[in-house]
DNA sequence: TAAAAAATGAGTGGTAATACTTATGTATAG
DNA sequence: CTATACATAAGTATTACCACTCATTTTTTA
């Protein structure tokens, strides 16, 4: 029997997944909540096997509360259900330790038992237009700046993998043999080609070529 | 007509793909090279719109030789055929603009077809083994660091995602309404308890932990 | 081979970040 | 009720980085 906690802040939601789950052999709802405190204090009491998780909450979100979460309860599985399909939320989500994400937006119940099936025995679960979402952006990131993007050339290439191995500029210099004004340059050339305002965003903007 | 051209170093694979795209409507294997060099020369020659390219070659790997073509042909659609299923490679590959990443381990005719003309058409393809084994890798990295990590309080978090944003010590304090020396203070920590020794690698650090 | 692009390097000035230490109010847990 | 942790903040130096401009040499390409 799979214990499970609903928490989301929206009653019809609650009710739509209770319904689901209802009489659903080897599934058990044991809780409901509505908001992160509430949620809290009851894991206390009430202990889960997994948990369905809704990402806005009037008090705390998804990003604070996960960890709080994992931290007491390391073996709760916890299966976000959102409304935005961004996959930086999906990233920052199953990196942080959630076990699936599901879309409200078109999650059925054979889908959702599945899914709950599939973390609780350990496993991960993506719909599959959230794994083609991932996908799309890690792989297509580079080609369209490419095209806007100003060539960098060898040398400036070069300097841009040295800084992100953590050199400052006299290091690189004595790395490549050339002068620390030289480097200077090539950085500040860097700058104003990736239309970055220091450092950190000249890497950011790098990584998402696929620099990196 | 789609006009394709194959590198390999091995005759048989050569055969085996000249075969099963041989006579095969809307596609004309125009050159066949079994180097990088050749691939190179040919090129300049003979315009194809995908290439189907090894790898391992004896002369040039595909890491060096894709930047090189797409440089000068940025047209062509290239189509890795690899021995090996390993995801830093696929994801090199594709970010350095390759259009596909087949494995000749269970690559048949109608895939080999489906991948052309994916490609041909401007979108990317990978068949399912290999996104899985994307999604996987893409996936996996946080938790096992989550424990070594040193506790960052919720305050140093919060600064931490503002520098990444690629704010500066004056603007987070404008935007946390405290002190230029409390963001310095916080920033200071930041990297003791990361130890980096700077601020590209206290956001490598960062994000290998799963934050960003 | 001329023209363009890339690599090299310096001048000069300014601003931001890093490297510590010390200290205080405040919340929190034992 | 008292350690402990956290957020806050200042003092004092030093170093790194950014912002430009200009100039020379080397390499590439037309």
């Amino acid at each position: 029997m799979i214990k499970i906690a609903i928490t989301d802040d929206h009653p019809i939601v609650i009710d739509g997944l209770l319904n689901a789950l209802y009489d659903v052999s080897g599934i058990d709802v044991v809780a409901t909540y509505n908001n992160g405190a509430a949620l809290l204090k009851g894991l206390q009491e009430q202990p889960i096997d997994v948990l369905l998780l809704d990402l806005q909450l009037p008090d705390k979100n998804g990003a604070e509360l996960v960890p709080i979460i994992l931290n007491q309860y390391p073996d709760i599985h916890i299966l976000i259900l959102s409304g935005v399909e961004s996959s930086s939320y999906i990233k920052e989500m199953i990196q942080k330790g959630c076990k699936g994400y599901l879309l409200k937006s078109n999650t059925d119940q054979p889908k959702l038992i599945a899914a709950i099936q599939e973390v609780y025995n350990g496993g991960v679960y993506l719909e599959s237009a959230v794994k083609e979402q991932l996908l799309h952006e890690m792989l297509i990131t580079k080609r369209k700046l490419d095209k806007i993007n100003p060539k960098i050339t060898q040398r400036e290439l070069e300097i841009l993998h040295l800084i992100m191995e953590e050199l400052n500029n006299q290091e690189i210099a004595d790395r490549l043999f050339i002068s620390l004004r030289t480097v200077e340059t090539h950085r500040y050339n860097l700058l104003q080609k990736l239309n970055a305002k220091n450092t950190t965003g000249m890497l950011r903007i790098a990584r998402q070529m696929g620099i990196g």
